[in-house]
DNA sequence: ATGAAAGCGCTAACAT
DNA sequence: ATGTTAGCGCTTTCAT
């Protein structure tokens, strides 16, 4: 295995001590130009690396974030691990990471594992369930934690989209467009999300001046499959929607292939809205209608919070809860360009109350 | 901050000595159970967390996997994140990322930045160029790594597909359907594995009898944007290809760009066939005829070798090398449902050569 | 401008 | 069965 230069050997060869070699591998004090092109040299010649867990040790400072999600599924993953490399060139910071499985039993191990690694702070993606357990072993400690996508303890900084809006928006751009049998397809009930989502919905109804049905509103479980059969089922009703609101990604694919199973084009049998982007959304045919999360913004948003609280000494300043408006990516599955072409999107409505930025991609030929 | 418990302050409160403690924490001698239930009694009290940065220091084991990769765009990162975690969960250990950008310069800042955090291991894309300098330098420190995707250097572990072979039946079962024209779109010259791809596209052409003519190979540079502007050129020419062979996941979203834009349809106007499985590729209209890379499986035995590695103190074993084939995926778009339902893949041949499994999957109704 | 030395929190001989 | 103690490779006072 490796044997790894040490600092002491630097020094020996060097000439020096210890304790200047530290000081001009950190730039930390004043060393005369001449010793410290010597141990530079030096440091060149044997190839030394710094041994950071050392140093850590030392400091209490592992320039380590860690990372709790449903990992492999979860879409702030790769953005938060990018948001950290970026302020991490700067500033020293990598990630860590840990697999919630969205499960509270893992959460909490994930946690432990990443506290025994003493990471200087923590982005986590709360799981469902009673997550107090863990929350509050995190204020005890006071590590400087973010939670990001779901907001459910405001002893922490909080980050994530605004749903009600983003959702109601949606809903007034199928009834401006005529429709007022519009459906749901609704995540699982246990996560926060969706309540806020059926929020927006109903909210979007009401400002339409349409009925609620509650008959329309039916849980896809926020998965593929269970939307897909949910959604099928419905639409065996007499009184089927004309319009249909998928609450986000995954079950999105699945209402797609319940229409497509049963041979309903959209928008002509059947407009089609959905939450959250899908990474190929532009070349589906027809190009989906949807509002956007601005993950991106968000996790960077949430880094920039952890390392401002990592970096005060003074825990002192009370907690953010930032919600970023969703995006309108106005496109052709809600049928816009069958009823009129001029028709500007109920989006500016929304974008008007604040909640929501409109996003209006060019057609494609 | 954290003013966290120390392994001292658990073995005075529970009136041992601090070895003690350490053996009832990692189980490595015998304590009287008696002392042992005293201990964990006081552990649990104080929420006592044993600071692995100390550990590690006096183990020289961090039980920290280093992930160097074009992050965010590699498709192997998830899969290879979510295989050490489910080594992790038995073994301890866990990933920390480095994100190459695909650029030498910042690769060996990546795999220094790792090293000085004194990772066990290395779980290495290559970037493009020449990358020399830091695999010697792995070499010479022997640091146990492996290479993933592309296949670069004789003296590391290295896994990922089999190229050749899965290319050339994607092109004998275009092929196979009638089609003499053929197009390539290809990727980045710089990465080994385009030559590869290309060398399977002519290997595909000369078994079946099909003449090759280089003016059907454009370049797609790896990327949409590119591949839907290099294919609607080739478009325009005259003799125009009837079936089109897309090089990876993103130059598909290009190929299907170009041809939505020029309204062709699949497989009726040209027929399509892709490397690379799309996580959404069901529910394209056609669904797309794939060779899909085994990423999980990819991940996962490089983890294998990777730990198996770390474990053996002699590293002796040579390197092992390890291409999976790639898995036939049929679908629509290739458009063998139009021309005779009975017939049966040629993926059938690369099947028996070994170079690739056939996956039939079953059409949606 | 540089050095000596005391830890950081743990593991693992080596005692007893 | 348990305790003592010498480090692991650094940072950082405190001297000089």
């Amino acid at each position: 295995m490796r044997s790894a230069v040490t600092m002491a050997e630097v020094a020996a060869r060097a000439g020096v001590s210890v304790s200047t070699v530290s000081h001009v591998v950190n730039e930390t004090r004043h060393v005369n130009a001449e010793t410290r092109e010597r141990v530079l040299k030096v440091i060149k010649e044997t190839g030394y690396l710094p041994n950071r867990v050392a140093s850590s040790l030392v400091t209490s400072e592992t320039h380590l974030i860690g990372i709790v999600m449903s990992a492999l599924t979860n879409r702030f993953f790769v953005p938060v691990v990018a948001a950290i490399d970026r302020a991490g060139r700067r500033r020293g910071y990598s990630s860590v990471l840990a697999d919630s499985r969205d499960r509270v039993a893992s959460e909490a191990e994930a946690v432990s594992m990443l506290l025994s690694r003493r990471v200087d702070g923590l982005v986590l993606a709360p799981s469902g369930g009673d997550r107090r357990a863990v929350l509050d072993k995190l204020v005890e400690e006071q590590v400087p934690t973010v939670l990001i996508d779901r907001f459910v303890d405001e002893r922490f900084d909080q980050v994530g989209v605004e749903n009600i809006e983003s959702m109601a928006a949606l809903v007034e751009h199928l009834a401006a467009l005529g429709h007022s049998r519009i459906a749901l397809v609704s995540g699982l009930r246990s996560i926060p999300t969706t309540a806020e989502r059926i929020a927006g919905y109903e909210l979007g109804l009401k400002r339409a001046g349409l009925p609620l049905d509650r008959r329309l509103v039916v849980s896809g479980r926020s998965a593929a499959d269970p939307a897909e059969s949910a959604l099928t089922k419905l639409l065996r009703c007499k009184d089927a929607p004309t319009a249909v609101v998928s609450g986000n990604n995954y079950m999105t694919i699945g209402v797609l292939r319940a229409l497509q199973k049963r041979s309903m084009r959209v928008p002509d049998d059947i407009a089609v809205v959905a939450y959250d982007d899908l990474e190929f959304a532009d070349v589906f045919e027809p190009r989906l209608t949807v509002v956007a999360q601005p993950v991106a913004q968000i996790a960077t948003k949430a880094v920039e919070l952890l390392i401002r609280r990592m970096a005060s000494k003074e825990n002192t300043s009370s907690p953010s809860c930032i919600r970023f408006p969703g995006v309108f990516v106005h496109r052709e599955s809600c049928g816009c360009a069958l009823r009129d072409a001029s028709l500007s999107p109920s989006a500016a409505v929304g974008a008007k109350r604040g909640g929501l930025r409109s996003h209006s991609v060019v057609p494609a030929v």
